[in-house]
DNA sequence: TTAAATTTTTAGACAAAACTAAAAAATAAA
DNA sequence: TTTATTTTTTAGTTTTGTCTAAAAATTTAA
């Protein structure tokens, strides 16, 4: 029995910057907590209220971007998800290219990025990615989605989680603040450094740890947002 | 005696994109009308009506970017006329930037650049300038403001006033639209491409012309829209 | 299991940027 | 110089996205 041609019409739909902004926060939150988003927690993250949250989401769930009942939490429907993961992938994408190309610090390019990421071209945003040679993470080692919203994966794990002795190298930032960028500039750590665990601290967490040949001590708030592997 | 060093203090100022749109379409037409540009000239540019155009001229004129007085047409001011420069630097960069790095057809950029234009970053447009190597024209022959706002001239004439017998090189086209930038595609008119005026019909003002060891016939209106020297 | 605290939603208002319809001013024609 | 036409402005709405204050639902604590 022959296989049947599926062809899927995917209606484009419009969506403000404001919309785009949501999506992304839900989608981000979504991973932490798998049972709903809270209206206060997108309030949060969007520096905004959750009375306008609410009537966001009714918006988005009108457009069938969300699952959204009210009290419930609000989860993404496929739809939603795989548009939320293209603003992903542009964000990710420009920001590679301002480090890359333009000469940007890892520590510079979120906020210009945030805007960049809702120029709206299919055209421009996949050239880019071949402009950049498909590069599968972004500056602060993060996953960039492909044009089809697959997700490279990459085991990595926490400093914190590393062993006295081991030698490990740096492949990620779970805070991507400037602040913490930039106290890693400061320590010569960067994507790709050698790091070597010498001693752990139980009492406080800190950790003794060798960089290019110099030994520093870092706190536990510092080793539980580096990934390494 | 001793000049003194005269710091001008300009207070960055924020403005919408739809602020932005205006204040780069009065740039445009008071470089064809300098005795003020009247309401329904920009309302036609921008497709949105009259009564609109007057609100918004006077939310600029509050801002100080542009001289207003009901009935009497718009004038940009300094500032206005700075952050409208501004403004088309970006477009012509990005216009640049996707025709020689993401292979874009020069047919293909502006409706991208709209968007592009808007992305509010110093360091990104003085960056991507230096990435493409300070270019002076855009695909489209236009010239791009530097970061200080000057303009490239360039002697240039349209290909009607050109007299039979000469041969010139396509340096621009007035006419900047997709369907324009077609017809040139399909009749092998790049910038840069040699012509050489064969014959003038005056009757119709048709010209006959010899591109690439190709003649060809082209209309007034043709003429009337290329830009060579 | 009732009371208190927290979270979320509703109701009503506001600013930005657009629109329609009508009034006012400027220009062109008779 | 009147009258007619065109241009521009005003007045009053609409939509989007936000806000505050108050009500309702849910969760936590007693
Ligand atoms: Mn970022
Ligand atoms: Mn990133
Ligand atoms: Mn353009
Ligand atoms: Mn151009």
């Amino acid at each position: 029995m022959k296989q049947k041609n599926i062809i899927i019409f995917v209606k484009k739909i419009f969506m403000t910057i404001s919309e785009e902004n949501y999506l992304k926060v839900i989608y981000h939150l979504s991973n932490l907590s798998p049972k709903g988003v809270n209206t206060n927690a997108i309030a949060g993250m969007l520096d905004t209220k959750a009375s306008s949250v609410t009537d966001m989401l009714k918006k988005l769930s009108d457009k069938e971007l969300v699952d959204y009942q009210k009290y419930q939490g609000v989860f993404l429907t496929e739809k939603g998800k795989l548009h939320a993961k293209m603003i992903v992938r542009n964000h990710r994408l420009w920001e590679v290219f301002l480090v890359e190309k333009l000469g940007f610090a890892w520590d510079e390019v979120h906020e210009v990025a945030e805007e960049l990421e809702h120029v709206r071209s299919e055209k421009l945003i996949n050239q880019l990615d071949k402009f950049l040679n498909f590069p599968s993470f972004d500056p602060h080692g993060d996953p960039i989605p492909n044009a089809k919203g697959e997700i490279p994966t990459i085991a990595k794990q926490l400093l914190s989680e590393i062993e006295a002795g081991e030698s490990i190298t740096c492949v990620g930032v779970k805070d991507t603040s400037v602040d913490f960028l930039k106290y890693l500039n400061k320590q010569q750590i960067s994507l790709g450094t050698k790091i070597k665990i010498l001693e752990k601290e139980s009492f406080d967490g800190t950790i003794k740890i060798e960089i290019n040949s110099n030994v520093i001590v870092i706190s536990d708030k510092i080793a539980n947002n580096l990934y390494v592997k």
